[in-house]
DNA sequence: TCAATTATGTCAATAAGACTGACTTAATTT
DNA sequence: AAATTAAGTCAGTCTTATTGACATAATTGA
């Protein structure tokens, strides 16, 4: 099944190009999600969970809103996802010192073991096409990748990581 | 919620380098479906009807089985999509001369109607982000992402358009 | 030729993950 | 004191996916 070529397309090139981009990150995110999520699976929790994990490991600290913010969905949703993780244990929640409306997200040490155990899988996927394609091309994938983000959320992506 | 640094932590730059890949395929994908998605829910659609009608639109002719394949998806998951497609004449089927098992897919003219206004937002987003980051970037974009995908897969994609 | 396999489709039940809308409680800000 | 913000909850709905069990038609292989 190859894609049908339109010949003699002064744009092919152009739609062509940009159809393959559509494609690998297409291809690229479903085989990036695939392992997680079978072995979130013999939890009972889904990609939704590992998504809040990931980010409150991240975030030690954050709050409910932010976590909103990030993932963008609505607090209902949330809160199913969050109280299943609250009860059994993978999450704790304290009250901020300064605002007391704010409750503070961390995992605990439950939850840091889960978090590791499912990164670690994406990490490797990542470290190997990284160490595959060399630093130049590492340089390339970060700068289209933040380029495709919407921009008001660039810059809660950390900056480059200094070598040194 | 700037992102907890382990100091004095040699591994750190490697951590914190893979965890911000992760990120940028979170954010990059999050932001990429985002727009699709809103038009789908004009027709009543979703994101798994924008999937089966882009790959049937880039590959005329294909069969449900490699449909299935590439989607990585069940049979009766796919059922629900396409039947709708089917009935509301976005796609059609023909059966395949060879092996009269085989149905064959491509869409109609309202189906690649549709299919053009829904890529051309995510073209346009691509095409943006890889005029801003210039051609080595773009390179080294698609080999980062083609060493993510699952090797058995990557024969899927097409090579390289070849500039000329 | 006939049995096995393949390609497709369908029924039924279930689950995850999202949504809207309405409302409450508590704390902070104005 | 009133308005706003942060968090949480109840109820109902939808889409997308799952597993398992079958059915039909066509092709392939022994």
């Amino acid at each position: 099944m190859t894609p049908s070529k339109t010949r003699a397309n002064p744009l092919f090139l152009r739609d062509e190009e940009l159809r393959q981009a559509m494609e690998l990150l297409f291809y690229a995110y479903r085989d990036f999600t695939a392992e997680p999520d079978a072995m979130l699976a013999k939890y009972g929790f889904g990609r939704a969970h590992h998504r809040v994990i990931y980010f409150v490991g991240r975030n030690p600290g954050i709050t409910v809103s932010r976590l909103l913010a990030i993932l963008k969905i609505t607090k209902q949703s949330l809160s199913r996802v969050l109280g299943q993780l609250l009860r059994e244990d993978f999450i704790v929640q304290r009250t901020d010192r300064i605002d007391r409306r704010r409750r503070l997200l961390s995992l605990t040490a439950k939850g840091e073991e889960l978090e590791r155990l499912l990164t670690d899988r994406q990490a490797k996927r990542i470290a190997r096409a990284y160490r595959q394609a060399g630093a130049e091309a590492v340089e390339g994938f970060r700068t289209v990748l933040r380029g495709i983000i919407n921009e008001d959320d660039r810059g809660r992506l950390a900056a480059r990581p200094e070598r040194g």
